[in-house]
DNA sequence: CGTCGATGCTTCGAGACTCGAAGCAATGGA
DNA sequence: TCCATTGCTTCGAGTCTCGAAGCATCGACG
């Protein structure tokens, strides 16, 4: 492997990232949510366990600061709830309001209909989350 | 083409950018660097022509006010300096310093060393960077 | 040659993001 | 019961992002 073919690697993922975002950022806009806030939603899956805080913040890679002010976001924008989670009542536990599933799932399919990833055929991008998942997975 | 094979395949870049960005964050601190400085060195090839402030714009996905504060950081700490372009001069240039070389050298090497692309074979890489580029061909 | 709309950048103000330090409440083991 | 640890919040400072407005230059057109 030389360095220009990891570092052509690394410039096409971030690239192909970067124009996603760039391209749903009207769409975010009318939720009033920027990229932080629609990686946040993104994060919090409705069809699972409603993540805690310090979950969220390994998931986003950002400290307890940022989430406490990141979560005061999307709650003040209608679209998340704390709750305190019974198991462990120091944790807080972010649920998606009905607004805020509603929300999520918009921007989500904004985000999967302008990618340009969308280009690629299915084998492809069975392909693509192979390659990726198995670099991942070190 | 499913939209879960979509969604996963965004969901696999994506993370894999952040972890390359999560892993090099100690590196960026030690030259007073963030991921949106590290990006703006980053756009800037010591190999080709210096590029102006709205070429810059336009390969970060930002605006012009943004581009005049990032270019201020870079100047502030003494990576970049700020050129007239003889061609039109109301066009500014980009210029890496001695330091801003070093220093882009450096972050890009703790890049590539931690990337968890790095993983993947020479062979794997190529698949990646041609599979991404063609969906950004688009 | 002069005029004027378009272009490239900067300034300003406001809001959003990020982090370290410090603090509080709850937990769990000694 | 004591107390170190954990999960979250608050605070302050610095960074990032953008729209609106302004300035200088350019280029087309008469």
């Amino acid at each position: 492997m030389t360095a220009s073919d990891l570092t052509a690697a690394v410039a096409a993922v971030h690239e192909s990232w970067m124009r996603t975002v760039d391209l749903i950022t009207p769409v975010l806009a009318e939720h009033r949510l920027t990229t932080a806030t629609f990686q946040a939603l993104w994060a919090i899956d409705p069809a699972e366990q409603p993540p805690s805080m310090k979950v969220m913040a390994e998931r986003l890679y950002c400290n307890a600061p940022n989430l406490t002010f990141m979560s005061n976001q999307l709650v003040d924008r209608g679209l998340v709830e704390r709750a305190v989670d019974p198991a462990d009542r120091r944790s807080r536990v972010l649920v998606l309001t009905a607004k805020g599933r509603r929300v999520r799932d918009e921007v989500l399919r904004a985000a999967l209909e302008n990618t340009p990833l969308g280009a690629l055929t299915a084998d492809e991008l069975r392909q693509l989350t192979a390659l990726l998942n198995r670099a991942l997975r070190t």
